[in-house]
RNA sequence: GCGCGCUUAGCUCAGUUGGUUAGAGCACUUGCUUGACAGGCAAGGGGUCACUGGUUCGAGUCCAGUAGCGCGCACCA
């Protein structure tokens, strides 16, 4: 029977089956009309074009433990999956394949390009819901959704609707955050900012019917075409009697002004500054103040453009028309040296913003677009935060969040693409209408922008359960439970949520918000594909199985959500715990040779007491980490109590009842065995779904009385029972493993391999001699001793022995013809050392009466007690040193 | 500039409310063809817990400062 089992596990194979299995039952729908109470997690709708990386991979083991953890404790679970529809990229990637066409999508036009879009969604938009699969997660598939399906369609509308009656949207002509390769507005925290070196030109601008000139200087020369003054501060001695004449504007001859501006900074650079209120945003804002002309200089692509000047400031220029900003850019400072206007070039880092997603340099850009007000549901969204009905975990997080939520600006939700929600609004002439559907009569235009897509997945953790419909599921799951995610998307999306939640449903999206640091290569690298250094998760599936890879990732994450380093030696050493977990299964099925029964028998020994308290206790620090969000500390716990505890002690310790003839001391054991590691893959499951559904379906072919329930995922979570947990046993077994240990220390100090030594035990007291008792064959095996005497006080000294002490333990191991004694008495004596330092340490620190009165009474009885323990030890070495030497 | 985080063994990291003896994995040394597992077993070496000062009987742990690294926000042209 037990060739049947190999001796490598072989996840693969079994995944796939298995994850098939639990989809093909429908086994992640939540039970319809439960009394149960819900447990809800909306997944963070990965991009549609999207494919897993290792955040996603992090992310998804992370809330599949909540929920496989939830599901036993016999909630009533519900994971919903979806994605999102990604605008830029989405249509980025559309685009892309029809450039290799050889073709445009303002050649295909929006309605064919769209026909487009959703033909590529269908083909490869289950890319990444499949790879999720591969990983295990636990998701509802029928209740998947799609941020662009038409449920969520609806939901965006009503959502922009209803705001907008509520006056809360607004269209504004401002300075947009421009991506000219996107050809479209971002918002604000789209936009990331890279300090870079650069060049700050200073420029003579002529003052105009006088002779000389005031210098101004920029870090964009190219944008002098569309100046309309210069700002100088009031205060500004240098600059006073200036304030009011007119410049010349170089090659441009455009007469602009010279105003006053608090804004300015006397300091910096030379004090004055150009304005160009079209193509900044500090100048926009002066522009407003002084009610300048904005003059724009740039087309949607970035190329010069002169629509806006008058005739004739357009000849000395004339050429840089239809350049890009930065061939402008050069050709315009050469142009200005030639007619001797530069002054000066000066080296300058600045920060400039790019996009997110294509890195393109962002342009500020005046455009017409729709906000929405952030104040009130910002308000709203602090508030709930401030009362605790959102907890953040770790807690730093929600100082960060409220500070960013303070600072919010007006959100920017018009976008300039063709791919994602039209937006409901409707021009005729002068008119608008904004609507869910479009307005009767001729002659009505509809915007053509479309919604941000975070627009549309504020709303995710309802929309996605049918609002604004008042579904059931929508009633059960709502608010959801928590929300998993990295910290680098809590200001795209968390807080959206937060606000469009308080906002449309009254009431939190989810009670928590658990942020998880990022997965990053060894040294320490976001991991990226300019880089090389990206690990490909699904990769690691095939290779090692996603229940390592779900296990390697878990144990990396520390209390404080620090970045996790995911290293290649850490893939290997959860790929090796499944193995050893696949082999305690093998170990433990072929020692059966018949069914047993699922029971924890009667006559248990010291050791079997001692694994199941171990089991017990693992059974409650797991449940308690497990409810704290510690999941690092919750999978360290359980690969030490599988690895250390149960396979490299116990299992070690069984083999002598298993190999014995003593049927029922063999059965006892067994069922032992049986008892903790069927429970201990219940404590796994949420970490490693597969393996421990695959040996759970092994164990009940050969144990009676399993759970009847047809996947481990519907069993339950194994009940915590403190009377089978024995602290005094685990006391008891701990100083047995230190005998051990130490004997095996003397045994490969000395030299020796042999197994037939003898060891000799005296014990000072009586429980002390019951326990060596009680683990007389396990220390003999453990220790390879072929036999153990126990005395209560020695007759006469043992000659030629090494000598050990543990506890109040003492103990002899003749090893006459097997070892020299100088060998023997060098090591004492450094032992002998060694204590006597530690000896005298304790000794100043008991003498110390400010420790022995301040420090609490127990602290200081623990130092007493160490101390009469080094002591003794000390004695025993130093007589044994004396012995020997004699 | 402001804010946050990190700095512990050669490497990657744990370390709960301060308790005196700082842990793990990998790597390293030594020994095991042990009937679960060499993806394994046993034993061992290896750390003035970044630095300085403070609080305390006692600090890896608390406080202040310094340095280095990382991140976020804001930017003065």
């Amino acid at each position: 029977m037990a060739k049947e089992i190999p001796k490598v596990y072989n996840p693969s194979e079994l995944e796939q089956k298995w994850y098939k299995f639990w989809e093909d039952n429908k086994m992640f729908s939540p039970e319809e009309n439960s009394d149960k109470e819900p447990f809800t997690i909306v997944i963070p709708p990965p991009n549609v074009t999207g494919n897993l990386h290792m955040g996603h991979a992090l992310d998804n083991s992370i809330q599949d433990i909540l929920i496989r953890y939830k599901k036993l404790r016999g909630f009533n679970t519900l994971w919903l999956p979806g994605t999102d529809h990604a605008g830029i990229a989405t249509q980025n990637v559309v685009a892309k394949t029809l450039r290799k066409e050889g073709t445009t999508k303002e050649q295909l036009g929006r309605d064919e390009f769209l026909k487009r879009v959703w033909q590529w969604k269908e083909e490869y938009g289950g890319n990444i819901t499949r790879q999720l699969r591969r990983l295990g997660c636990a998701l509802d598939w029928t209740r998947e959704r799609f941020t662009m399906d038409e449920g969520l369609s609806k939901a965006v509308t009503r959502e922009f609707v209803t705001l907008y009656n509520e006056g809360l949207i607004y269209r504004g002509k401002r300075l947009v955050n421009w991506c000219p390769k996107c050809g479209t507005a971002i918002s604000d925290i789209e936009v990331e900012h890279e300090t870079k070196k650069g060049k700050l030109w200073h420029i003579n601008y002529p003052i105009d019917g006088q002779d000389g000139y005031v210098t101004v200087a920029t870090t964009r020369p190219e944008t002098m075409l569309g100046d309309t003054a210069v700002a100088v501060n009031p205060k500004d001695k240098r600059y006073k009697k200036l304030i009011g004449k007119m410049l010349v504007l170089p090659l441009v001859n455009r007469k602009i002004p010279i105003i006053k501006d608090e804004f300015v900074d006397k300091e910096f650079g030379t004090g004055a500054v150009k304005v160009t209120p079209a193509h900044d945003s500090n100048d926009f804002e002066i522009g407003e103040r002084h009610e300048l002309p904005r003059v724009n200089i740039l087309t949607p692509q970035a190329k010069i453009t002169f629509e806006e000047f008058e005739e004739a400031d357009k000849p000395g220029v004339k050429e840089l028309e239809g350049l890009d900003r930065y061939k402008a850019r050069e050709r315009l400072v050469e142009m200005l040296e030639e007619k001797g206007f530069l002054e000066e070039i000066e080296d300058y880092e600045n920060a400039v913003g790019e996009c997110y997603r294509c890195k393109s340099i962002i342009e500020p850009y005046l455009s017409n677009q729709w906000y929405v007000k952030t104040g009130d549901l910002a308000r709203e969204a602090i508030k709930v935060v401030e009362e605790g009905k959102i907890k953040y975990v770790p807690d730093r997080w929600t100082k960060i969040y409220i500070n960013w939520m303070v600072n919010l600006k007006d959100w920017c939700v018009s976008r300039q693409l063709w791919w994602g929600h039209r937006i409901p609004v409707w021009y005729r002439g002068e008119e608008i209408y904004v609507g869910e559907v479009a307005p009767k009569g001729d002659g009505w235009e509809q915007d053509p922008d479309v919604f941000d897509t975070w627009f549309s997945s504020a709303l995710w953790p309802f929309s996605t359960l049918g609002w604004p419909e008042q579904t059931k599921d929508l009633k059960t799951f709502y608010p959801t439970s928590v929300l998993v995610t990295g910290y680098d998307i809590i200001t795209f999306w968390v807080s959206r949520m937060i606000m469009m939640g308080m906002h449309f449903m009254k009431q939190e999206p989810f009670h928590t918000v658990f942020i998880h640091g990022l997965v990053r290569d060894a040294q320490g690298k976001k991991m990226s594909k300019s880089f090389g250094n990206v690990i490909d998760p699904l990769e690691i599936v095939d290779k090692v199985g996603a229940d390592a890879l779900r296990f390697a990732l878990i144990s990396l994450i520390t209390g404080q959500g620090q970045d996790i380093k995911l290293t290649p030696d850490k893939i290997t050493e959860a790929r090796n715990f499944s193995n050893k977990i696949w082999n305690v299964t093998r170990f433990v099925l072929m020692n059966l040779e018949k069914k047993v029964k699922l029971s924890l028998p009667d006559n248990l020994e010291l050791a079997d007491q001692w694994i199941v308290s171990r089991y017990q206790t693992s059974i409650d620090t797991v449940a308690k980490m497990l409810d704290n969000y510690e999941f690092g500390s919750a999978a360290r716990a359980l690969y030490e109590f599988i690895w250390g505890d149960l396979c490299d002690w116990y299992v070690e310790i069984s083999k002598n009842d298993l190999y014995s003839e003593d049927a029922k001391k063999k059965e006892k054991t067994q069922k032992v065995l049986i008892y903790v590691l069927e429970g201990t893959l219940r404590l796994l499951h949420p970490f490693m779904p597969f393996i421990t559904e695959e040996i759970w379906h092994l164990l009940k072919d050969r144990v009676e009385g399993m759970s009847e329930a047809k996947s481990i995922f519907l069993s339950q979570w194994p009940v915590f029972d403190d009377k089978l947990q024995n602290l005094g046993v685990e006391s008891d077994m701990s100083l047995l493993k230190d005998i051990i240990v130490k004997i095996r220390n003397i045994k490969a100090e000395m030299g020796v391999q042999t197994k037939d030594i003898e060891v000799l035990f005296v014990a000072s007291n009586k429980n002390e001699g019951k326990m060596i008792v009680a683990g007389e064959d396990f220390i003999k095996s453990l220790a390879k001793a072929s036999k153990i005497e126990i005395v209560e006080l020695l007759k006469k000294k043992p000659e030629q022995s090494a000598t050990g002490v543990v506890g109040d333990v003492q103990f002899f191991i003749p090893l006459k013809g097997l070892v020299d004694i100088e060998k023997e008495v060098e090591r004492l004596k450094k032992e002998d050392e060694n204590i006597a330092q530690e000896i005298k340490r304790l000794k100043a620190l008991l003498s110390n009466k400010s420790f022995t009165s301040k420090a609490p009474a127990e602290a200081v009885a623990k130092q007493r007690m160490r101390k009469k323990e080094l002591a003794e030890k000390k004695k025993i070495i130093s007589a044994r040193i004396k012995d020997l030497a004699d």
